[in-house]
DNA sequence: TATTGTTATACTCTATAACTATA
DNA sequence: TATAGTTATAGAGTATAACAATA
Protein backbone atom coordinates (compact mmCIF):
# COMPACT_ATOMS: atom_id res chain seq x y z
CA UNK A 1 0.00 0.00 0.00
CA UNK A 2 2.05 2.77 1.33
CA UNK A 3 0.19 6.36 0.81
CA UNK A 4 3.26 7.52 -0.11
CA UNK A 5 3.95 11.18 1.97
CA UNK A 6 1.91 12.51 -0.84
CA UNK A 7 -1.24 14.50 0.54
CA UNK A 8 -3.97 15.04 -2.59
CA UNK A 9 -2.62 17.15 -5.26
CA UNK A 10 -3.70 20.49 -5.90
CA UNK A 11 -6.23 21.35 -8.35
CA UNK A 12 -7.55 24.56 -7.65
CA UNK A 13 -5.77 25.88 -10.63
CA UNK A 14 -7.50 23.76 -12.97
CA UNK A 15 -11.24 23.07 -11.59
CA UNK A 16 -11.67 26.74 -11.67
CA UNK A 17 -11.42 26.59 -15.50
CA UNK A 18 -14.64 26.33 -17.76
CA UNK A 19 -13.04 25.32 -20.40
CA UNK A 20 -11.91 22.58 -18.34
CA UNK A 21 -14.59 21.72 -16.97
CA UNK A 22 -17.09 21.83 -19.76
CA UNK A 23 -14.73 19.27 -21.73
CA UNK A 24 -14.72 16.82 -18.44
CA UNK A 25 -18.39 17.18 -18.87
CA UNK A 26 -18.67 16.86 -21.79
CA UNK A 27 -16.18 13.69 -22.09
CA UNK A 28 -18.65 11.93 -18.97
CA UNK A 29 -21.62 13.01 -20.68
CA UNK A 30 -21.02 11.12 -23.87
CA UNK A 31 -19.42 8.23 -22.52
CA UNK A 32 -22.41 7.83 -20.53
CA UNK A 33 -24.40 8.01 -23.85
CA UNK A 34 -22.36 5.57 -25.24
CA UNK A 35 -22.29 2.99 -22.38
CA UNK A 36 -26.45 3.18 -22.43
CA UNK A 37 -26.49 2.96 -26.55
CA UNK A 38 -23.80 0.12 -26.13
CA UNK A 39 -26.72 -2.58 -26.91
CA UNK A 40 -27.48 -0.83 -30.18
CA UNK A 41 -24.06 -0.29 -30.93
CA UNK A 42 -24.52 3.73 -31.88
CA UNK A 43 -22.57 6.87 -30.70
CA UNK A 44 -23.69 10.29 -30.38
CA UNK A 45 -22.82 11.40 -34.13
CA UNK A 46 -24.77 8.26 -35.47
CA UNK A 47 -27.75 9.28 -33.02
CA UNK A 48 -27.80 12.95 -34.40
CA UNK A 49 -27.29 11.96 -37.70
CA UNK A 50 -30.70 9.73 -37.69
CA UNK A 51 -32.39 12.48 -36.22
CA UNK A 52 -31.84 15.04 -38.60
CA UNK A 53 -32.14 12.73 -41.72
CA UNK A 54 -35.66 11.81 -40.31
CA UNK A 55 -36.81 15.16 -39.73
CA UNK A 56 -35.00 16.21 -42.98
CA UNK A 57 -36.13 13.60 -45.28
CA UNK A 58 -34.38 14.26 -49.04
CA UNK A 59 -31.87 16.34 -48.09
CA UNK A 60 -28.19 16.22 -49.62
CA UNK A 61 -25.14 14.29 -47.69
CA UNK A 62 -23.31 18.05 -47.49
CA UNK A 63 -26.68 19.52 -46.08
CA UNK A 64 -26.76 16.97 -42.85
CA UNK A 65 -22.87 17.25 -42.25
CA UNK A 66 -22.47 21.22 -42.42
CA UNK A 67 -25.78 21.71 -39.70
CA UNK A 68 -23.41 19.15 -37.64
CA UNK A 69 -20.04 20.78 -38.03
CA UNK A 70 -18.41 17.11 -39.70
CA UNK A 71 -16.74 17.90 -42.92
CA UNK A 72 -18.47 16.64 -45.74
CA UNK A 73 -15.63 14.20 -46.53
CA UNK A 74 -15.66 12.78 -42.82
CA UNK A 75 -19.30 12.70 -43.31
CA UNK A 76 -19.31 9.74 -46.09
CA UNK A 77 -17.90 6.77 -43.75
CA UNK A 78 -20.19 7.84 -41.38
CA UNK A 79 -23.09 7.66 -43.67
CA UNK A 80 -21.74 4.49 -45.11
CA UNK A 81 -21.98 3.16 -42.17
CA UNK A 82 -25.51 3.83 -41.18
CA UNK A 83 -26.83 2.24 -45.08
CA UNK A 84 -24.88 -0.59 -44.32
CA UNK A 85 -26.17 -1.28 -41.12
CA UNK A 86 -29.75 -0.92 -43.55
CA UNK A 87 -30.65 2.50 -41.18
CA UNK A 88 -30.06 4.80 -44.01
CA UNK A 89 -30.97 5.41 -48.16
CA UNK A 90 -29.14 7.20 -50.76
CA UNK A 91 -31.60 7.79 -52.77
CA UNK A 92 -30.72 9.41 -56.38
CA UNK A 93 -32.54 12.83 -57.25
CA UNK A 94 -34.20 13.56 -60.35
CA UNK A 95 -33.01 16.72 -61.44
CA UNK A 96 -29.76 16.87 -60.37
CA UNK A 97 -27.28 13.56 -60.65
CA UNK A 98 -24.37 14.92 -58.35
CA UNK A 99 -26.39 14.49 -55.09
CA UNK A 100 -27.81 12.09 -53.32
CA UNK A 101 -30.81 12.51 -50.92
CA UNK A 102 -30.81 11.09 -47.44
CA UNK A 103 -33.93 9.08 -46.29
CA UNK A 104 -34.29 6.77 -43.10
CA UNK A 105 -35.49 3.29 -44.02
CA UNK A 106 -38.35 0.86 -42.18
CA UNK A 107 -35.25 -0.49 -40.36
CA UNK A 108 -34.17 3.29 -39.88
CA UNK A 109 -37.60 4.14 -38.68
CA UNK A 110 -37.94 1.35 -36.77
CA UNK A 111 -34.54 1.78 -35.10
CA UNK A 112 -35.28 5.35 -34.40
CA UNK A 113 -38.62 4.42 -32.46
CA UNK A 114 -36.28 2.31 -29.63
CA UNK A 115 -33.56 5.02 -29.98
CA UNK A 116 -35.58 8.05 -28.84
CA UNK A 117 -37.10 5.84 -25.96
CA UNK A 118 -33.40 5.37 -24.88
CA UNK A 119 -32.69 9.29 -25.95
CA UNK A 120 -35.42 10.64 -23.73
CA UNK A 121 -34.63 8.46 -20.68
CA UNK A 122 -30.82 9.37 -20.82
CA UNK A 123 -32.03 13.03 -21.48
CA UNK A 124 -34.32 12.72 -18.55
CA UNK A 125 -31.10 11.71 -16.45
CA UNK A 126 -29.54 14.94 -16.89
CA UNK A 127 -32.32 16.91 -16.80
CA UNK A 128 -32.84 15.69 -13.45
CA UNK A 129 -29.78 16.16 -12.38
CA UNK A 130 -29.47 19.79 -13.20
CA UNK A 131 -31.88 20.15 -10.51
CA UNK A 132 -35.75 20.14 -13.04
CA UNK A 133 -36.69 21.36 -16.32
CA UNK A 134 -36.23 25.01 -15.78
CA UNK A 135 -32.51 24.70 -14.61
CA UNK A 136 -32.19 22.67 -17.81
CA UNK A 137 -33.32 25.68 -20.09
CA UNK A 138 -30.78 27.52 -17.98
CA UNK A 139 -28.40 25.49 -18.25
CA UNK A 140 -28.80 25.64 -22.22
CA UNK A 141 -28.93 29.12 -22.70
CA UNK A 142 -25.70 29.62 -20.82
CA UNK A 143 -24.24 27.39 -23.69
CA UNK A 144 -25.59 29.22 -26.28
CA UNK A 145 -23.97 31.90 -24.54
CA UNK A 146 -20.44 30.76 -24.19
CA UNK A 147 -20.79 29.90 -28.09
CA UNK A 148 -20.32 33.79 -28.24
CA UNK A 149 -16.83 33.69 -27.03
CA UNK A 150 -13.88 35.06 -29.15
CA UNK A 151 -16.57 36.75 -31.67
CA UNK B 1 -26.30 31.14 -56.18
CA UNK B 2 -29.64 29.60 -57.07
CA UNK B 3 -30.59 29.13 -52.95
CA UNK B 4 -32.39 25.86 -54.36
CA UNK B 5 -36.12 25.06 -53.42
CA UNK B 6 -34.36 24.35 -49.69
CA UNK B 7 -35.75 26.40 -46.74
CA UNK B 8 -33.43 26.01 -43.23
CA UNK B 9 -33.25 22.61 -41.49
CA UNK B 10 -34.95 20.96 -38.89
CA UNK B 11 -32.40 20.62 -36.22
CA UNK B 12 -34.64 20.65 -33.17
CA UNK B 13 -34.42 17.24 -32.39
CA UNK B 14 -30.67 17.72 -31.63
CA UNK B 15 -30.54 21.05 -30.46
CA UNK B 16 -32.86 19.92 -27.91
CA UNK B 17 -30.26 17.62 -26.30
CA UNK B 18 -28.12 18.36 -23.65
CA UNK B 19 -25.02 16.35 -24.31
CA UNK B 20 -24.71 17.90 -28.06
CA UNK B 21 -25.21 21.24 -26.96
CA UNK B 22 -22.29 20.73 -24.26
CA UNK B 23 -20.14 19.47 -26.98
CA UNK B 24 -20.71 21.79 -29.35
CA UNK B 25 -20.22 24.62 -26.52
CA UNK B 26 -17.32 22.34 -25.52
CA UNK B 27 -15.56 22.47 -29.00
CA UNK B 28 -16.05 26.36 -29.54
CA UNK B 29 -14.66 27.18 -26.24
CA UNK B 30 -11.09 24.97 -26.92
CA UNK B 31 -11.14 26.98 -30.62
CA UNK B 32 -10.97 30.19 -28.79
CA UNK B 33 -8.52 28.94 -26.13
CA UNK B 34 -6.65 27.46 -28.65
CA UNK B 35 -6.88 30.50 -31.05
CA UNK B 36 -6.14 32.97 -27.94
CA UNK B 37 -3.09 31.14 -27.36
CA UNK B 38 -1.69 30.50 -30.58
CA UNK B 39 1.13 33.23 -30.07
CA UNK B 40 2.28 30.99 -27.06
CA UNK B 41 1.82 27.74 -29.05
CA UNK B 42 -0.15 26.60 -26.13
CA UNK B 43 -2.73 23.82 -26.26
CA UNK B 44 -5.34 23.60 -23.24
CA UNK B 45 -3.87 20.28 -21.85
CA UNK B 46 -0.33 21.86 -21.87
CA UNK B 47 -1.62 24.51 -19.75
CA UNK B 48 -3.39 22.62 -17.42
CA UNK B 49 -0.28 20.59 -17.01
CA UNK B 50 1.99 23.71 -16.23
CA UNK B 51 -0.69 25.19 -13.49
CA UNK B 52 -1.02 21.52 -12.24
CA UNK B 53 3.09 21.18 -12.26
CA UNK B 54 3.35 24.48 -10.94
CA UNK B 55 1.16 24.14 -7.76
CA UNK B 56 2.15 20.76 -6.92
CA UNK B 57 6.15 20.65 -7.32
CA UNK B 58 8.39 17.26 -7.47
CA UNK B 59 5.41 15.47 -7.93
CA UNK B 60 5.52 12.40 -10.10
CA UNK B 61 4.26 12.29 -14.06
CA UNK B 62 2.09 9.21 -13.34
CA UNK B 63 0.21 11.35 -10.41
CA UNK B 64 -0.76 14.32 -12.85
CA UNK B 65 -1.80 12.32 -15.24
CA UNK B 66 -4.19 10.78 -13.47
CA UNK B 67 -6.22 14.31 -12.27
CA UNK B 68 -5.94 15.07 -15.82
CA UNK B 69 -7.64 11.80 -17.11
CA UNK B 70 -4.67 11.51 -19.26
CA UNK B 71 -3.46 7.80 -19.95
CA UNK B 72 0.72 7.60 -18.47
CA UNK B 73 1.55 6.43 -21.90
CA UNK B 74 -0.05 9.58 -23.71
CA UNK B 75 1.16 11.85 -21.13
CA UNK B 76 4.72 10.85 -21.94
CA UNK B 77 4.98 13.12 -25.44
CA UNK B 78 2.82 15.75 -23.63
CA UNK B 79 5.46 16.43 -20.75
CA UNK B 80 7.89 15.37 -23.39
CA UNK B 81 7.05 18.80 -25.62
CA UNK B 82 6.88 21.06 -22.59
CA UNK B 83 10.46 19.70 -21.41
CA UNK B 84 11.80 20.09 -24.76
CA UNK B 85 10.78 23.57 -25.12
CA UNK B 86 12.65 24.30 -21.73
CA UNK B 87 9.46 24.88 -19.43
CA UNK B 88 9.79 21.73 -17.59
CA UNK B 89 11.84 19.68 -16.03
CA UNK B 90 12.64 15.98 -15.36
CA UNK B 91 14.24 15.36 -12.05
CA UNK B 92 15.81 12.54 -10.11
CA UNK B 93 14.33 11.39 -6.56
CA UNK B 94 16.50 10.52 -4.16
CA UNK B 95 14.62 7.12 -2.79
CA UNK B 96 13.18 6.01 -5.73
CA UNK B 97 14.74 6.04 -8.97
CA UNK B 98 12.41 4.82 -11.24
CA UNK B 99 9.90 7.92 -11.09
CA UNK B 100 10.76 11.31 -12.52
CA UNK B 101 9.73 14.22 -10.46
CA UNK B 102 8.71 17.12 -12.45
CA UNK B 103 9.07 20.98 -11.86
CA UNK B 104 9.17 24.00 -13.84
CA UNK B 105 12.17 25.78 -14.81
CA UNK B 106 12.60 29.48 -14.34
CA UNK B 107 11.65 29.69 -17.93
CA UNK B 108 8.39 27.58 -17.09
CA UNK B 109 7.82 30.40 -14.28
CA UNK B 110 8.07 32.74 -16.17
CA UNK B 111 6.12 31.49 -19.23
CA UNK B 112 2.87 31.23 -16.36
CA UNK B 113 3.26 34.67 -15.32
CA UNK B 114 2.22 35.58 -19.14
CA UNK B 115 -0.22 32.32 -19.87
CA UNK B 116 -2.18 33.11 -16.60
CA UNK B 117 -3.04 36.35 -17.92
CA UNK B 118 -3.76 35.54 -21.06
CA UNK B 119 -5.96 32.67 -18.73
CA UNK B 120 -7.41 35.38 -16.40
CA UNK B 121 -8.33 37.48 -19.87
CA UNK B 122 -10.12 34.63 -21.36
CA UNK B 123 -11.93 33.22 -18.35
CA UNK B 124 -13.36 36.46 -17.62
CA UNK B 125 -14.82 36.42 -21.35
CA UNK B 126 -16.63 33.14 -20.40
CA UNK B 127 -17.67 34.75 -16.99
CA UNK B 128 -19.35 37.44 -18.62
CA UNK B 129 -20.61 35.69 -21.20
CA UNK B 130 -22.30 33.60 -18.89
CA UNK B 131 -23.81 36.47 -16.74
CA UNK B 132 -21.14 37.15 -14.53
CA UNK B 133 -19.74 35.90 -11.37
CA UNK B 134 -22.97 34.09 -9.57
CA UNK B 135 -24.06 32.82 -12.92
CA UNK B 136 -20.37 31.14 -13.51
CA UNK B 137 -20.62 29.82 -9.91
CA UNK B 138 -24.23 28.23 -10.48
CA UNK B 139 -22.87 26.88 -14.12
CA UNK B 140 -19.80 25.07 -12.87
CA UNK B 141 -22.43 23.66 -10.12
CA UNK B 142 -24.22 22.47 -13.09
CA UNK B 143 -21.61 21.15 -14.74
CA UNK B 144 -20.58 18.63 -11.61
CA UNK B 145 -24.08 17.75 -10.96
CA UNK B 146 -23.62 16.63 -14.93
CA UNK B 147 -20.67 14.48 -13.38
CA UNK B 148 -23.11 12.31 -11.59
CA UNK B 149 -25.27 11.25 -14.72
CA UNK B 150 -24.89 7.27 -15.16
CA UNK B 151 -23.66 6.56 -12.01
C1' DT C 1 5.63 -9.17 -7.83
C1' DA C 2 4.44 -4.33 -8.40
C1' DT C 3 5.40 0.36 -10.06
C1' DT C 4 7.29 4.11 -13.27
C1' DG C 5 8.42 5.68 -17.40
C1' DT C 6 8.63 4.40 -21.91
C1' DT C 7 7.82 2.46 -26.69
C1' DA C 8 4.96 0.52 -30.07
C1' DT C 9 0.67 0.16 -31.99
C1' DA C 10 -4.13 0.73 -33.26
C1' DC C 11 -8.40 3.08 -33.48
C1' DT C 12 -11.21 7.25 -33.65
C1' DC C 13 -11.89 11.93 -34.98
C1' DT C 14 -10.63 15.64 -37.69
C1' DA C 15 -8.46 18.45 -41.60
C1' DT C 16 -6.86 19.17 -46.50
C1' DA C 17 -6.14 18.13 -51.21
C1' DA C 18 -7.51 16.11 -55.23
C1' DC C 19 -10.29 13.13 -58.15
C1' DT C 20 -15.07 11.99 -60.77
C1' DA C 21 -19.29 12.99 -62.44
C1' DT C 22 -22.20 16.03 -62.97
C1' DA C 23 -24.10 20.82 -63.56
C1' DT D 1 -16.19 27.02 -63.44
C1' DA D 2 -18.61 25.29 -59.54
C1' DT D 3 -20.80 21.62 -56.77
C1' DA D 4 -21.58 16.76 -54.46
C1' DG D 5 -19.74 12.80 -53.23
C1' DT D 6 -15.75 10.38 -52.76
C1' DT D 7 -10.86 8.80 -51.87
C1' DA D 8 -6.45 9.28 -49.87
C1' DT D 9 -3.74 10.96 -46.40
C1' DA D 10 -1.98 13.19 -42.36
C1' DG D 11 -2.48 14.86 -37.76
C1' DA D 12 -4.34 14.92 -33.21
C1' DG D 13 -6.20 12.34 -29.17
C1' DT D 14 -6.80 8.10 -26.87
C1' DA D 15 -6.56 2.99 -25.66
C1' DT D 16 -3.87 -1.40 -24.65
C1' DA D 17 0.15 -4.36 -24.32
C1' DA D 18 4.70 -5.02 -23.26
C1' DC D 19 9.41 -3.82 -22.03
C1' DA D 20 13.50 -2.03 -18.84
C1' DA D 21 14.79 -0.24 -14.61
C1' DT D 22 13.77 -0.16 -10.04
C1' DA D 23 11.41 -1.21 -5.79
Amino acid sequence: MAQDESDAIDTAAVTGIIGYRLRRAQLHIFQSFIDRFADEDLRPADYSTLALIRDNPGRKQTEIAAVLGIKRANFVSLVGGLDARGLVERRARDGDRRSHALYLTAAGEAAMRRLDALQARFEADCVARLGGEAEARDFLAMLDRLMGVGR
